[in-house]
DNA sequence: ATAGTAGTTGACTGTTTAGTCCACTATGTT
DNA sequence: AACATAGTGGACTAAACAGTCAACTACTAT
């Protein structure tokens, strides 16, 4: 009953366009709606503030990219590939995304969650959420790497971590310099970070 | 000749940690002021904007750290032992902190590149002049590395910007969780990318 | 001691911002 | 057809914001 809307939608395409392109404090409401096409009064029937609108923004699209992230991570694959594939994942989305905006934009929950951490915790809490789910991905494959006894890897959860880092950390450096070079070749540097030889990787 | 003035010391100081401890586009000329207890006519008098302030307050507090770097990537100190201090370096710089704010607040030059990429290019332009400074101190540990066989590294350059990924990496994430965990070991995993085996660092 | 100058102050402008409010409109349901 | 209701529009307020300016103050070189 009523009048039907894809306002709210809209809201939240636009919201994180806006913050992945610029920065979360340097989008404001009224640029939202610009974007969106729709006017504030439309913002606020949907939503309190804009980091509640950001927060489910950022965990819708979440569980559009959870799905592609089962089929990268499957078990039926094997592990160092999971791993292989996961690094060619993410150098073809910033491919796709500079050929889009014209830049390389990096991880959004790093930029966000590097920005926001210490003013706004409910989205802090969202972002920290989702990274613990990319987490268990990486150590997944790390202990079923291990028991295939192609690492031995002594703590999977923390060698996770760090392999992680290391990879938001070429993300971040790509979305600063503007430039996919360094991501060109994720794999090699996190295959030494797992004291995995690239003869293994090939053979897997 | 007329008075004598700290104002743009005070303001350089006050912008560094408003950023740091929060993020650039939050951070206000008002509050910066406020913060240095400096009325916004004397930030104009020294001041264009607040890139420019922010600009000039990176560059000095980089020749600052410059000094410390120096010290720690020293030629007369073995290639890997560099490396080892300066993970100790930065545990050291960010415990401070944690001490000082509450919070773990990371590496600023990649909080504020993240931030401001996309937005403010002679930002952008002085942190990747910075960043490009850090690179060759790793990168120059790693060439003598491997000049005493202790590293088969056959792109230092590539392999130095990757270190810098990992290391940023994990202190992005430290700044995220507010915690200063991940940063503890920040050398074993620097050294299995660098294909080192920890019984020779130890020696070294 | 004083003149010239570097730096300070606070009041001022206009703009952007978040957030409110309510009359209005479109649509599914009966 | 008409009613109930989900959603819209736009005008409004108050606060925060960047930036300006001219009168003022304190210092230092002579």
């Amino acid at each position: 009953m009523g009048r039907v809307s894809d306002a709210k939608v809209k809201l939240m395409d636009a919201v994180l366009e806006l913050i992945w392109t610029g920065s979360y404090a340097s989008t404001t409401i009224d640029h939202i709606c610009d974007k969106a096409g729709v006017k504030k009064g439309s913002f606020y029937y949907f939503f309190d503030s804009k980091s509640q609108l950001a927060a489910e923004a950022l965990d819708a699209s979440w569980q559009d990219r959870r799905v592609e992230l089962d089929r990268i991570f499957s078990v039926t694959v094997p592990p160092l590939e999971r791993l292989q594939k996961y690094c060619e994942f993410n150098y073809k989305v910033q491919s796709e995304i500079k050929a889009q905006y014209g830049r390389v934009l990096g991880c959004p929950q790093v930029s966000l969650g590097c920005e926001v951490c210490t003013q706004e915790d409910a989205l802090q809490k969202k972002i920290q959420s989702i990274m613990d789910y990319k987490y268990k991905y990486i150590e997944s494959a790390i202990r079923d790497a291990n028991a295939a006894g192609l690492t031995q890897v002594t703590d999977p959860a923390a060698m996770a971590r760090m392999s992680m880092a290391y990879i938001q950390g070429l993300m971040t450096q790509a979305r600063i310099q503007n430039s996919l070079e360094s991501l060109r070749d994720l794999s090699s540097g996190l295959f030494s970070l797992l004291g995995v030889k690239s003869k293994e990787v090939v053979a897997a």
